[in-house]
DNA sequence: GCGTTTTAAGATAGCGTTAACAACAAGGCC
DNA sequence: GGCCTTGTTGTTAACGCTATCTTAAAACGC
């Protein structure tokens, strides 16, 4: 009667279904799944139908089991935000354990100590590198990298893949159309004199979101004020010097935008600190929609950077990149973000009046 | 900080080696492991020393391919402080990739609502479930959990263990002790005004940390004042609520104690916008040592209570539990906080006077 | 053409563990 | 003693995949 007595409750589709399917034997099925190299183009062509015909995922467990070669990712990394790292974190362990490859996590203060952590990473047998930021712009570890014949997949990089030297692939979002999203939208509530505090300047990405920044206040005929520019790290810290800065400008700013949400954060302090109402006085807008965004009163209304479906990303192209012994590593995902709208942002009171 | 150490390679020791070390057979060895009833006690006992001198540990990936019950641990969460929930999450995911164990987490928000919610996890099929605060207090939860024959982890509560149901395991901190330490801590800066700001009033653990705080004043011969007492409910915006009243007394605390890190970030922010200089002013502390109580500034000086590592204390004891099918579940863990000083508190500027 | 190399595909044997069942001893009952 | 329990230990066959070795087919050289 029972057909086959599976021990597995549900049972999955396995490497022998798909070989059936195919007509061709286990080994063939294998070989095509690790892109191994003397497979027949038709042949690789037919049993990739099957899998995607069965919805075929390989089991980690099995071939961890028989053998195959271990994957170690690893991870530099150094961010001054931590809201963004432990979302980077949550998504990276999150997607190891689900493709069965090892992470080794290695914390890397800054200054030019990071080429040597980078050095022992690889020595201690690394297959892949992922660097978020602001490692993700060390071009002495990416060079490095390459010299030792390691790939890397660079997280939040502003960099256009054009700008990427091979072997390294990259995760992101488009930046500069956020921050110009973010802009517009600033601008919709009649804000005409809106501040602006950059991230850390060695970061390409900074660049993008203060490119997006001034092509949206051009877009609308806003002339720009570089007053209203403070510079900024990423840090809370550095957000509230740069929060003092602009408040402390004879014509203020009714609107600030900050490149994160930590630097947003530390502007609303400084706003309360001065006795102005945060949104009736002052819009504060942040970055990356980081738990702190949610945590502070009030909520900021933010971009939300999806961290984690990034950090995903970059784990599983690395883990593929791997895995395809024989292709040589490459590949861009360019990821949605959205604009979230909380109760840091309010109308100007000043009507708007020029023009 | 490695995830998983390799085993391929120099062969870890396997399920046979023990066997032949213990001079047993194979199924008898697993059966060890999984903690199965009809093992004679002196067998187990060879076999127990036999992986004590192999160091061995079983294979993740061979048990799960071997058709080992699949454990699956429910997680049920609701937590107002952000980040409390990620950094146990962090704990969560990390030892659940480790014990090869799938995490179920499904988020509840506040109301009756919450027994549903477990109801449909319980549907699901879950072998166990960890109720992180304050899910940990929900006794409507917890009895349908003991009449669905469910084991339960409960963390940071600040019921004892004595006071727990069976099949109810916990891990938790002594928070009565903690916050007595940091209470102390403080009146040794000079305070002898200190404000007290409670956390969720239907959570134990706020109860245990508001007993040490008034133990601690009353070892130290303060008379206790109850205006100086505002109550809370973990979150920034209780928070806000709780340092207005207590800044609004007219002989106000020179120090604040709040029961988390997110209330004592609010009170903070209060402070400034008052125009008091934290911590020359006002003494801040926080409680738990979130990511928050790093981002602000000034950094906190707060209670480190070892989320992560209880998180990971959950998962662990859940998955031994589950695993020892004849064996009840119980077990208490009591793990070590600790006082974590940094730059929010400093000495009274009044000199201490009485007595 | 015929042997020789190259390439593509298949066969088989594990990887370390557990499920299912078989085997064996020790009691208990008539 | 024979026969069933009961409790303990052993045997065998998967689990899903990859390494490694073989074989079949194709390409090549002269």
């Amino acid at each position: 009667m029972t057909i086959r007595p599976s021990r597995r409750g549900s049972s999955a589709p396995t490497i022998s279904d798909v070989a059936r399917v195919a007509g061709v034997s286990l080994m063939t099925v294998s070989r095509v799944i690790n892109n191994e190299a003397n497979v027949r183009p038709a042949t690789r062509e037919k049993v990739e139908a099957a899998i995607a015909q069965l919805n075929y995922s390989p089991n980690p467990a099995a071939r961890s089991l028989a053998g195959a070669a271990q994957i170690r990712i690893g991870m530099l990394y150094s961010n001054p935000s931590q809201g963004f790292l432990s979302e980077f974190l949550l998504g990276t362990l999150d997607q190891a354990s689900r493709l069965d490859v090892q992470m080794v996590v290695e914390k890397c203060d800054i200054g030019d100590h990071e080429v040597e952590v980078a050095r022992h990473l690889i020595a201690g047998g690394i297959d892949g590198v992922i660097l978020p930021p602001p490692l993700c712009e060390a071009d002495a570890v990416l060079s490095l990298l390459r010299e030792a014949g390691v790939p890397a997949v660079v997280v939040a990089t502003g960099r256009p893949p054009e700008a990427m030297p091979d072997a390294v692939m990259s995760v992101r979002i488009d930046d500069r159309a956020a921050a110009e999203e973010m802009t517009r939208h600033v601008m919709t509530l009649g804000h005409r004199r809106i501040g602006f505090i950059c991230g850390n300047p060695n970061l390409t990405a900074s660049d993008r979101r203060y490119e997006g920044f001034r092509a949206a206040l051009e877009g609308a005929g806003i002339a720009f004020d570089e007053a209203l520019v403070a510079p900024g790290l990423y840090t809370y810290r550095s957000g509230l010097d740069a929060a003092e800065r602009l408040l402390d400008l004879s014509v203020p700013p009714t609107a600030i935008i900050a490149s994160n949400d930590d630097m947003a954060a530390a502007t609303v302090a400084v706003a309360h600190r001065r006795g102005l109402d945060v949104p009736s006085d002052l819009t504060v807008c942040g970055f990356d929609d980081t738990t702190l965004s949610t945590t502070i009163w009030p909520e900021l209304t933010t971009i939300h950077q999806p961290i984690a479906d990034m950090a995903r990303a970059a784990v599983e192209m690395m883990a593929t990149a791997i895995r395809q012994k024989s292709a040589e590593p490459a590949g861009h995902r360019l990821l949605d973000y959205s604009l979230i709208r909380r109760q840091s942002d309010a109308a100007s009171r000043r009507r708007p009046r020029e023009i």
